[in-house]
DNA sequence: CGATGGCTTGAATCGGCTCAAAGCTTGTGG
DNA sequence: CCACAAGCTTTGAGCCGATTCAAGCCATCG
């Protein structure tokens, strides 16, 4: 796959190469103006404000963001994970104010698109217009299934399901390969994004280890059972519609094609 | 205001007047759009099975639906709530296949847009591209919000804020005034759609009744405090961001001027 | 080497769920 | 115009997944 890597905006272009086949200009095009104006934050900084008037189209170049707005005992709820490619939503110009914060996690390179240039983006052709139509879909898909999760799936269904996703949106860029993905997230992130309480997250993860299913360690996970995973978090990744490049039979494989660890002692407890 | 009334597609053109300013003849293009095809679909039917390859862009011209999902234990989660001139998310062409399905909640009138015609509308006109990226966007908010009241608020909070939401989301198209609006919604609904029980659901809405914030009957639900009702649900409009003609002050009024039901009587008891 | 932030553990509690049955409405057909 | 069915609403009792509170532990980093 041709991979326009040192690029700063590598990941964008993937990510909308999911959807369209862009030529080498619409390439050159979306490069321009996802670097044109960048922004780094360091991790756990905050990257814009609720009530903030947003400036720009925002877009995640490197590192993870994350959405949330805090509840009234002070937790917070994390309302949507922006991945390398992935723009932050709301942060779109149209709307007046932001209606929710943004955060870094990681250390985060931004992209920043004025208006302007967005439009012109859009206008200039269709087939970009289209991925960036696509991309706002996709996100409102992924919400719709945070919702579904919150409702049918308990704690550990609810974990497994985010794990599985956050591993197809990653490996999608290139991010992830070998059922192996960098994991920045806390206990207290995935509480955060789960609607769970740390206590109970905690709990949680040494289930899903205990059951051999995952193994996490220096920022990363490693799905020791992807095919477990996926059954146990029901997780269709339909909703990801990542189907044009990636087409069901490559799906499949990403999930279901790990060894099962078999009945290869190491797990005689209760 | 101008009221397009007799049209179909009158909520439909008032509803994107809430974000843009409109022409004559951009109104008449949305509204040629919109009604060269429509479709009526009687309460409770199915307008789409998840796995569908959609044809048309999907808008509520009439009526009220919903977008579901079932889970493992034959509960089903209502993902999305699509009221007169709202359009059913992801019924969008350029998503392959339904990640869900929906179904008529009332009577509905769905107008569908070919793709072809959609394209065009996009094209002619600036204003007519962005009122449209606006109501997906906003339709993006309405589910963060969601994802938070899941998390955040508990059964009463949850309900009363769902029905501020409803309010105002229809009062914004002229269909409810005088905090009273028409409420096709059965409990089973609610439970499905905040992800309670429907027995927890019956408990709640008696509470809400004997708390003399709602008063319901007929199909037709009585704000009686609506600036209670707003304060139990911290309900904050913004994320609907109605704000280019509803200025916050007018969103203030709407929830903040019913005149409190006071100490007057008819409340004894516990 | 102390401190900060993340992870782990236990015990008690609770909001909302399940199961089960009975009362209401509303619409339909005879 | 009544009777019945189907679906919605209501009530009670018992239960459970997840929470809260309160420590203690463990790494990492300046």
């Amino acid at each position: 796959m041709f991979d326009p890597s040192g690029s700063l905006a590598g990941a964008l272009v993937r990510r909308l190469s999911l959807f369209s086949r862009l030529s080498v200009e619409e390439r050159r095009e979306i490069e321009l103006a996802a670097t044109a104006r960048t922004r780094r934050i360091a991790a756990r900084e905050r990257i814009a404000a609720q009530g903030d008037r947003p400036r720009y189209v925002s877009i995640v170049l490197e590192g993870w963001a994350c959405g949330y707005k805090y509840g009234r005992e002070g937790n917070r709820q994390i309302l949507g994970l922006y991945l390398p490619g992935e723009h932050c939503d709301s942060s779109i110009y149209i709307l007046d104010r932001l209606d929710h914060s943004l955060e870094a996690i990681t250390d985060v390179t931004m992209g920043e698109i004025a208006p302007a240039d967005f439009r012109c983006l859009m206008e200039r052709s269709t087939t970009i217009a289209e991925a960036l139509w696509w991309e706002e879909l996709v996100s409102s898909a992924i919400k719709r299934e945070w919702i579904y999760s919150l409702t049918q799936r308990n704690a550990i269904e609810r974990i497994a399901h985010l794990i599985c996703e956050l591993y197809l949106r990653l490996s999608s860029i290139g991010a992830a390969t070998d059922h192996r993905m960098p994991f920045p997230l806390t206990q207290i992130d995935i509480a955060a994004t789960t609607g769970l309480s740390p206590v109970h997250v905690n709990r949680t993860m040494q289930e899903l280890r205990r059951l051999q299913l995952i193994c996490l360690g220096g920022r990363e996970l490693r799905m020791l059972d992807p095919a477990g995973l996926a059954d146990l978090a029901a997780f269709e990744p339909d909703y990801l519609h990542l189907s044009e490049r990636w087409t069901r039979e490559q799906q499949q494989m990403t999930l279901h094609s790990g060894a099962r660890p078999g009945e290869s002692g190491a797990l005689k407890r209760s």
